[in-house]
DNA sequence: ACTATAAGTGAAAATCATTTCACCGCGCCG
DNA sequence: CGGCGCGGTGAAATGATTTTCACTTATAGT
């Protein structure tokens, strides 16, 4: 932590309640409950010496927002409120033909630990789908898992690494292969057939690159 | 954490929703965020979802208040946001005689979903360990993947269930089965053979219930 | 066929919160 | 003295958020 330009008196009180309110309410004051604690009765007086705290780096804030107040390195604060684990989204069904609704409503959100994103260079391009079938049994991956699927854009996936797509309505995980201007989906698994779809097709959407598995047994 | 009300769906998206919004930003979401998330247009939809929530006891509200959303019994859900998500050690391999090492030098911390714990009564009593070797390939586990296992005493294993050793130093994922006097440790691999030992045998120490199942690919 | 519940849409009203404007007083410093 | 940062007041504008109203659709139960 670089050291950071000292508070004032008055800016200490305002931060220091502004981190005991956070505490309590596990939220952010209002600019009008800070001036209330400090006897301030204009919202405006307020404002300028939460300014101040911006300023020096003590807090951040986002415009226009209601309890737009966030207190900066927020994880080296003995009270804070979580551990800074990132959260995906478990992905519901979604038709191939409307892949952007794929992160429209979402199940259920999943911590995953760091490690399993290691590599990865954007986590909010990550989200968590459920495999639909068995065909990739032979690689250990069965229906109902939950797989971590970091979205790229088809060029970026290579030969052989396994994929997420959206077949229909269903989540299939399968080997990426491109071959003859044809996308292939290669099973790993005897009972299923290797699938063969045009680039761009919309019965099928090449949603990413599997980097992981969740299963609770 | 006393049976409430059961959700719907849509209901549990919302919740689901809110309990992430509140990991990720530390201050709930007004109602529009949540309708953006859930896909619902208007405020008020999401209103009366979210008095629905109230109405079952999963979070409160203050009146005309920004943001005036609280999660009930934040602070007595062990898996509420100042808890911070459960984190579970990764064990290195310990021989089966000394079980007690088991705990002693951990590789590493692992971040794990409360989901993947439910049903469980003591999240202290679970570590993460890897997967010996390939015997348990015909259910999807294989060697190297990291099982989260629940402690628990020999006693309380049912046959049938999945279960971790620790045979000589490798940790062994098994279907675990008792029958004349005999702990069976049953592959579901072809190249895997059954493993036969007496309860107090020091060279089988059995670890305890696998419940999940992590892999990075 | 009724009725109730769940989950909406869309718009308007009422509040709440942030931001901006004009202006004041104090202490400090060159 | 004059300028500047700090800490205000008070009012008004703007934007965000919640709440209410009227009406719709689908599903399940009696």
């Amino acid at each position: 932590m670089p050291a950071r330009v000292r508070l004032t008196e008055r800016q200490n009180q305002a931060f220091e309640f502004i981190r005991s309110y956070m505490r309590r309410h596990r939220k952010p004051p209002t600019l009008r409950e800070i001036g209330d604690a400090l006897g301030i009765r204009s919202t405006n007086g307020v404002h300028k010496l939460v300014g101040a705290l911006e300023a020096k780096g003590y807090v951040e804030r986002e415009a226009n927002a209601a309890r737009g107040l966030r207190l900066v390195d927020a994880e080296r604060d003995p009270f804070a409120l979580d551990d800074g684990t990132p959260t995906l989204m478990v992905v519901s069904r979604t038709a191939s033909d409307q892949p952007d609704r794929l992160r429209q409503r979402p199940t259920a959100y999943f911590a995953v630990d760091p490690y399993f994103l290691r590599g990865v260079g954007d986590v909010e391009a990550c989200f968590i789908g459920r495999a639909g079938d068995d065909g990739m049994n032979g690689d250990g991956i069965r229906k109902g898992d939950f797989v971590v699927v970091e979205e790229v854009p088809r060029e970026d996936l290579r030969n052989g690494e396994v994929a997420a797509f959206l077949v229909g309505e269903e989540l299939r995980v399968r080997r990426y292969h491109f071959a003859n201007d044809r996308v292939h989906l290669r099973p790993a698994d005897r009972h299923y057939t290797e699938e063969m779809f045009s680039p761009d097709d919309p019965g099928c959407y090449v949603a990413g690159r599997v980097i992981g598995l969740l299963r609770r047994l």
